[in-house]
DNA sequence: CACACGTGGAA
DNA sequence: TTTCCAAGTGT
């Protein structure tokens, strides 16, 4: 095959970067909730959250206690605050069906809310060392490159995606060649410039080798924000995270002028539970009034 | 399977 | 300035 197992590892022993959910001391739950939070969002505005996080709730009996309010005033401005609230229902169903103690198979992980295909494989090969193919899009568009030779990965496919990866992975040291793929596609084998020069496996790369081809695939979707109710969405988000009150409606009025639209997301945060409306018709982050 | 779902920094 | 993209999940 064109990726050595054994290369990878030593490279990244060399230079993995020195992450907090990787240190030896960080525990299941701070693996979780690193992932979570890793989602779509860049390391860089991830780290400082993190920290806070596992600082105020060290386990998720800790989270559990918390309001979903508290919780997403924390999440502050990383974004998609739905996994906040899905992190903390996932603390809970720790806490009180198991033990305490974040779940070590992937059948139980993915029972868990906001736990996919990639997070719980994430979960049990990071902070439990198991053998299992941990697909995300660095590990997609690596393989894509040094495996098959393409310009980048095609439509993803979890089914196809799992067996492309299991077949990598060595007998021992599985989950360290996992860390290291994700690493090669983070640092390295990036979507926009690829430093082949800094490449481990340039040698045997089969894109290098097939005369690095453009990728040939279908065009790939950019998404909208500007003007998307998910704008308007964040926005008026915005505006309950920075009040410990309840406010009128008049002042979430002002955050967008399509009152159509305006009305509309304010509808879907209530119906998304990250909204609440008080008694008094109010609106505020909910479990806190 | 395609689409909705936040946010901000780099090219 | 505009576009791209960053460790996905749920419907």
């Amino acid at each position: 095959m064109s990726l050595d197992a054994q290369t990878l590892i030593d490279w990244f022993a060399d230079s993995a970067r020195d992450l907090p959910w990787r240190r030896s001391d960080c525990t299941a739950w701070g693996v979780l909730v690193s992932e979570i939070m890793l989602q779509q969002t860049p390391v860089a505005r991830v780290e400082p959250i993190w920290h806070e996080w596992l600082a105020r709730w060290p386990k998720p009996s800790a989270m559990a206690e918390a309001t979903q309010g508290e919780v997403l005033r924390a999440w502050g401005k990383l974004g998609y605050p739905r996994r906040a609230l899905r992190l903390h229902a996932a603390a809970q169903a720790i806490a009180t069906e198991h033990n305490d103690v974040v779940p070590d198979d992937v059948d139980t992980l993915l029972a868990l809310p906001g736990i996919g295909a990639y997070t719980a494989r994430a979960v049990a090969a990071f902070a439990y060392g198991q053998r299992v193919p941990v697909v995300d899009t660095n590990v997609r568009r690596a393989v894509a490159r040094a495996v098959h030779g393409a310009g980048d990965a095609g439509p993803p496919s979890t089914t196809k995606d799992l067996r492309d990866v299991e077949v990598l992975l060595p007998e021992d040291d599985a989950a360290v060649f996992s860390a290291a793929l994700m690493e090669l596609g983070a640092v390295v084998c990036t979507a926009r410039s690829p430093r082949c020069a800094d490449c481990p496996v340039f040698e045997t790369c089969a894109w290098q080798l097939n005369g690095r081809p453009a990728y040939d695939g279908p065009a790939k979707a950019v998404q909208k924000f500007a003007g998307t109710d998910r704008q308007v969405r964040g926005l008026l988000l915005d505006v309950l995270r920075g009040t410990v009150e309840p406010v009128d409606k008049t002042r979430l009025d002002r955050v967008w002028s399509d009152a159509g639209q305006r009305d509309r997301c304010l509808h879907s945060l209530l119906v998304d539970g990250l909204v609440e409306q008080t008694a008094d018709g109010r609106f505020a982050l909910p479990g806190e009034h």
